[in-house]
DNA sequence: CGTCTATGTCCAACTAGTGAACTCTAAGCT
DNA sequence: AGCTTAGAGTTCACTAGTTGGACATAGACG
């Protein structure tokens, strides 16, 4: 640890090395060890051996019908991780192993009005509730990634004003959490852990940057760039509800005109059909009522998605991502809203950067920001703590 | 080179290590480059002379009043980076050494109907008589960094469509000046440079996101994103020009209504003062018009700066920048112009992000570019050049 | 002028990776 | 069945490279 460039340390990278790449392939031979690290068959050897006496690996004698091939894997109890997101109505549980499986994941309601207290308590006890379900020992948990519907500030790890959970402004819930926890607990607001879940397991596999778009109360973007969520210097980057689609717009909370939010999220959207549709109606509901063949609701959707095609075409300008995944309720419309995004931005946006983009619905639905808060726990534990035989049971650091 | 992960790999690390320490504080003793580096004394005593002997550092025998320590920094003549930038009417050369310091810089005007062919004429003299006139060898040239006006196809090499330089489209500028030149080439576009030229040595220092508006001809812009220029997948990240402010307002040249650029850039602002200014203005003219207080001048500069204001608030929603820096002629109006920019960031963006965003006129001038390019050099040349005791004079690679 | 102290160098010890030789096992061929 | 083949994993001697400690050096301080 204390030697940063010499000898032991390149030791460790090595150890990093494979353990990334047993990982990322899930399970691999040790020639194929040797073959994609680039290091000598001696020497994964030696590591292999290192690495499954601390019990970070697990050796299965001979898998395939070849010569003699040990594969080598993860082994599942080497550590676990938990993502935790709180949503607008609903708390979610993921728990899953270092080899990207996910062993279980629960949501259920919250009230909107409970405490912070209260809804840290239920997490509590939902996380608690799961890891008994799974049976994996609690002393194996190696971090948490918890998802917040607001802005967190980077420094304090205070949680921003929100409209989704008034009561919750100014508390730490990284903190609050670890208190509970007595492990290392990473947050990010749930755009930001959304784009992360979709890059990692969704409609992102593959790709380096990513935007994704958020619709549901509020309109938001998660951004990842270079494979890596950007917050920006002030963790406020993303904020794509708040660009100005017309100066003499609805006036929007946030005090200017004519926010992209004014013309989408479902406060701005659904009073449009209160007169034809009643006004106990939800963004699901419209969205359910236009697959149906509403044309009313059909129209608000199309009009929405076109909305959001300029705001798409202005980020596509600007960062020129690969993709763009939309989130949140509004996904379920699928090309009702895709359509009209896509036309949008052929529209909107200069031609050699709207060529490259595609632009698909999220695949991992409702669940993306739990995925997003596991891929979180995970990155941030870096593989590095898989190294050292004992997993932190009392936390070091939380972000 | 042959050993991806191991041993000789560490001791090149190490070398880097060192090379990059020595060349971020301009001269260190042994103590002290192993002080900073976490090496021992010993490593740091082998390295050094590794270095001294490959003719890659200088060691003056005693430089302080202190007791016997021998200072060591890079020797001038390690090897020298070039930069070059084609602009709207000139062509501007600057050679600079590794250590980050700039020997000679010249420009001369370009006939904006010259072939392409004439130009990197024109560029290859230039470069030659700076070379010479700065009297370092031609052998340790590392890397040229180049600066265009126009859009790059970064798989191929290309120069898209310029509306600056009409002849060069299609053209591969690296390539031309890598056959001249026979050093490997870089080249990038004139807003990512500048951005990159301001973040390493004028009103980005210390700034790791950066936002380089260049408001000329067009208006573009330069991203620097954890210290390295983002491009996009496609190359053309930064097109703020092209954003829309206005769903009906004038035609832009790239087929859309109401972009950024149809009421900022020179093309589209220059009429509105021709009944009452006269014809032959130039945007130079009008900002020296401002500045003596001439008020139709002073008017139209504002309401640029008000409608740049508004994409830059949409940048700033977006990416969250820590800082904008304006570059360009325009910049030359001072306050004229950033007033009423922040006056507009501050309406449009959200407060958050609008809090932590500096906007500043770029401390460079038109030197951003050329400058950029060689810092461009610098970085894609990596320290590793630096440690073969040969630089290269045939180009294994350009860009 | 002697002592002190920080600098740089040398040397032996140690760590860790590598190539080559070796063993093992199953598949394929005769 | 028996032989060959070939890839997988291991062992071993070797080598590269870093480190701690001993040592020499030379100005500073009293």
């Amino acid at each position: 640890m204390e030697t940063p460039g010499s000898q032991s340390s390149l030791h460790r990278a090595n150890l990093e090395r494979v353990v990334r790449a047993v990982r990322l392939a899930g399970s691999l031979t040790q020639a194929e060890i040797a073959r994609t690290t680039g290091l000598s068959a001696a020497t994964v050897s030696n590591i292999v051996r290192e690495l499954k006496d601390g019990g970070t690996v697990e050796v299965t004698p001979t898998s395939a019908g070849g010569r003699r091939a040990r594969s080598v894997s993860l082994s599942g109890d080497a550590g676990i991780v938990i993502g935790v997101d709180f949503g607008h109505t609903h708390l979610r549980v993921a728990v899953g192993n270092l080899a990207h499986q996910v062993l279980a994941e629960e949501s259920e309601p919250l009230d909107v009005d409970a405490s912070s207290t209260q809804g840290f308590d239920r997490a509590e006890q939902l996380v608690s509730r799961l890891i008994e379900a799974t049976g994996v020992d609690r002393a194996k948990i190696a971090g948490v990634g918890l998802g917040v519907p607001g802005p967190i500030d980077v420094e304090t790890g205070t949680l921003g004003s929100t409209a989704i959970l008034p009561g919750w402004t100014g508390t730490r819930p990284a903190e609050e959490l670890h208190g509970r926890l007595g492990v290392p607990v990473h947050v990010d607001n749930d755009a930001n852990l959304g784009a992360l879940g979709e890059l990692v397991w969704g409609s992102g596999r593959g790709v380096r940057d990513l935007a994704y778009i958020k619709v549901a109360s509020g309109v938001g973007a998660g951004l990842v760039i270079n494979g890596q969520i950007y917050r920006g210097p002030g963790g406020t980057a993303g904020e794509i509800g708040h660009i100005t689609l017309d100066e003499s717009g609805p006036v929007c909370r946030c005090g200017n005109r004519g926010c992209l939010e004014t013309f989408t999220a479902a406060r701005y959207v659904l009073p449009l059909l209160q007169s034809s549709h009643g006004t106990d109606l939800t963004m699901e509901g419209v969205v359910r009522l236009a697959r149906d063949g509403d044309p009313g609701c059909r129209r608000v959707i199309a009009d929405v998605g076109r909305h959001i095609g300029s705001g798409v075409a202005n980020l596509c300008n600007l960062l020129n991502p690969s993709r763009v995944v939309l989130g949140g309720d509004l996904a379920e419309a699928g090309e009702l809203v895709l359509g009209p995004i896509r036309e949008s931005v052929g529209r909107y946006a200069i031609p050699s950067a709207a060529r490259r983009l595609t632009v698909l619905p999220g695949a991992l639905g409702g669940r993306a920001e739990v995925l997003g808060a596991l891929a979180l726990a995970l990155s941030e534990m870096g593989d590095s703590t898989l190294l050292d035989g004992t997993l932190p049971t009392a936390a070091p650091a939380f972000t």
